[in-house]
DNA sequence: CAGCCCCAGGTCTCAACCAG
DNA sequence: CTGGTTGAGACCTGGGGCTG
């Protein structure tokens, strides 16, 4: 949950997770703040239970933020702060691994930002980004957002953009995509899923001056290489 | 729309090698 | 030793993709 060592991001399938979703006033994790939270938490691929919260940002949505998530400021002019949310969220999550689309550059670093914020520490939970995923499964495809995801496995979009119906739309595209994964051949799998020891990073085979190796992703933070 | 990040491709840098 | 060549890693940049 919170420690001193962020968590790692995962490239595959886990069957018990915590997928969540935010809602936020604008794309930067600098100057935007949350303004809602959903998760559900999954077991062996079924929801088993849901945690959904409107936030008060302390400040305007600004009109392009509203347009997009349909959330005003009438409607979080009575909710908690992000201060009071987030504890409860972290309680609801625990130390399950955490899954979402595109949350490995988004989601990720507004809880990282507020955790550290608010706790003056990490957030320790490993995660699985379906956004990679999604890359992984499908490399020809020219887009893998989550509403061409869920369209492409049938999964309707009603609602789409509020962090609830979100999470709900991206738990089956999560479990549609496991059953991609398992029909993919076995080395392709595991060329993509050499991870770091160090930073928990994904390795990447190069050809140096003494022949190939596997090098971290996370270079020049990061220098760890392992012989092929 | 703005902001952020990833990735591929191009350029730069530097060490190794070789000829003179 | 010096200077030229070569090749691989480091670094930079622009385009594309994704988010609200």
């Amino acid at each position: 949950m919170l420690g001193n060592k962020k968590g790692k991001m995962i490239c595959g399938y886990v069957p018990d997770y915590v997928l969540f979703d935010l809602e936020t006033t604008g794309t930067s994790c600098i100057y935007d703040e949350v303004i809602e939270i959903s998760a559900v938490k999954v077991r062996s691929g079924k929801v088993v239970e849901e945690f959904s919260q409107l936030v008060n940002p302390k400040r305007p949505i600004p009109y392009a933020a509203s347009m997009v998530n349909h959330i005003s400021d009438e409607m979080v002019a009575n909710e908690p702060d992000f201060g009071q949310v987030l504890p409860e969220f972290l309680t609801f999550a625990g130390d399950d691994i955490l899954v979402g689309h595109n949350i490995q550059t988004f989601d990720m670093k507004f809880l990282y930002r507020d955790c550290e914020r608010l706790f003056q520490q990490k957030l320790t939970n490993d995660y699985v980004d379906t956004l990679r995923v999604a890359k992984l499964c499908f490399p020809e495809w020219r887009h893998r957002r989550l509403s061409d995801l869920a369209e492409h496995y049938g999964i309707s979009t009603r609602g789409a953009h509020r962090a609830l119906t979100d999470c709900k739309m991206n738990q089956q595209v999560f479990e549609y995509l496991a059953k991609e994964l398992e029909k993919m051949p076995a080395a392709k799998k595991q060329s993509k899923e050499k991870i770091c020891p160090e930073c928990g990073l994904p390795m990447k085979k190069r050809n140096g001056r003494f022949g190939e190796f596997w090098g971290c992703t996370g270079y020049p933070d990061c220098r760890h290489t392992e012989n092929t």
